[in-house]
DNA sequence: GTACGCATGTAAACGGTTACATGATTTG
DNA sequence: CAAATCATGTAACCGTTTACATGCGTAC
């Protein structure tokens, strides 16, 4: 199998990492952005399931521009700000990413889980505590995410809806689980 | 606010990620361990919530032993392998730890629920074929962690299987989710 | 005994996070 | 106009991942 990049579908010299598609895609919906416009626009919607510092947002439209998938500009008044747009390489890259099913589905990697996986050295009161804190946290998340689902819900799509949706889902999951460890603490 | 270390509770001198957690609870749990009897004992539990690559459990444990928090041995026999053990101070960090809440929750991250909140590019038909991998990847999932759940049921005390237990409450509430998507998309 | 595959280990590159720095804008 | 807060940006650090390297056992 050559490694070879064919002539004809050239690959992206660079590897694309998620927070690449984040930032495409939000140029994609909101046309031509300023780093700190992605941020305000992230914020608002994609940072609930996808949290990141707004530094990404800056070194990283750099990387997309010199790869060719996106395109600088400088304001003309005030700062100067960057304003990058979608090249055309952009845009395909992005349909491209779209049509091709991730073939994986998320990891977990939730400290509280970890505690409770190592939980043979706790004490029953130690474990009723962490079950607690989480179920709070779960209840203000909820809240949160409600409050956003009220407010966003006529303005936005469907589809852009249905990660809340999901989110909502499982926070309740969660909720449910840690209610029950809460209620009745397993022993070791 | 001082940032000088307590006199009477010296802090770790150095940050403990994740993974330092794992594999002190880990070794916790298993007495003293080889990096590889690490690696076999995390494939079969808690990979299947944390996963990363068995080259963590070559440098993690360097580093705390460094720190001070694991004691470093070779084996006699063989190829010398280094065994560790956890130190007072170790064991120490690794009760600390767990009496102390996260004070947060798990962020989903999910590639397949970015394509969607960015779907309104994508056509209904490769909407469809998104939402139906994600439906053959979770009943894929949930029968793997039934099999651990019937195969360990006996052996494992009640907390250990706890996370087991989420994780399947968990892929089941996306199957759900996804298998809604698949049978009835939203549009745009 | 040789070839294949798995066990075991090391190290460098990449990307995300943390930390800091400076300019603008509001508020009292 | 002083002070506080927010907007905007840069850079170093650190952990994770990727990639490679070598040893050991086993099947034929």
């Amino acid at each position: 199998m050559s490694k070879q990049p064919h002539p004809f579908a050239p690959e992206p010299s660079v590897r694309l990492s998620p927070v690449s598609y984040l930032v495409m895609g939000l140029i994609g919906l909101r046309g031509p952005s300023t780093p700190y416009q992605l941020k305000r626009a992230a914020g608002r919607s994609v940072n609930y399931f996808w949290p990141f510092p707004h530094s990404q947002l800056y070194g990283e439209p750099e990387r997309l521009t010199a790869a060719g998938l996106l395109e600088e500009e400088r304001e003309e008044g005030g700062r100067h700000r960057k304003v990058y747009t979608l090249t055309k390489a952009g845009r395909a890259a992005l349909d491209s990413w779209l049509i091709s099913p991730p073939g994986e589905v998320f990891e977990m990697r939730d400290m509280a889980v970890l505690q409770l996986f190592f939980s043979e050295f706790m004490s029953r009161e130690a474990l009723v505590a962490l079950a607690g804190d989480q179920v709070r946290l779960y209840r203000e998340r909820i809240a949160v995410l409600e409050a956003i689902a009220l407010h966003y819900s006529e303005r936005q799509g469907r589809r852009r809806m249905a990660p809340l949706d999901l989110g909502l889902r499982m926070a309740r999951t969660c909720l449910d689980f840690w209610q029950e460890v809460a209620d009745d603490p397993p022993e070791a």
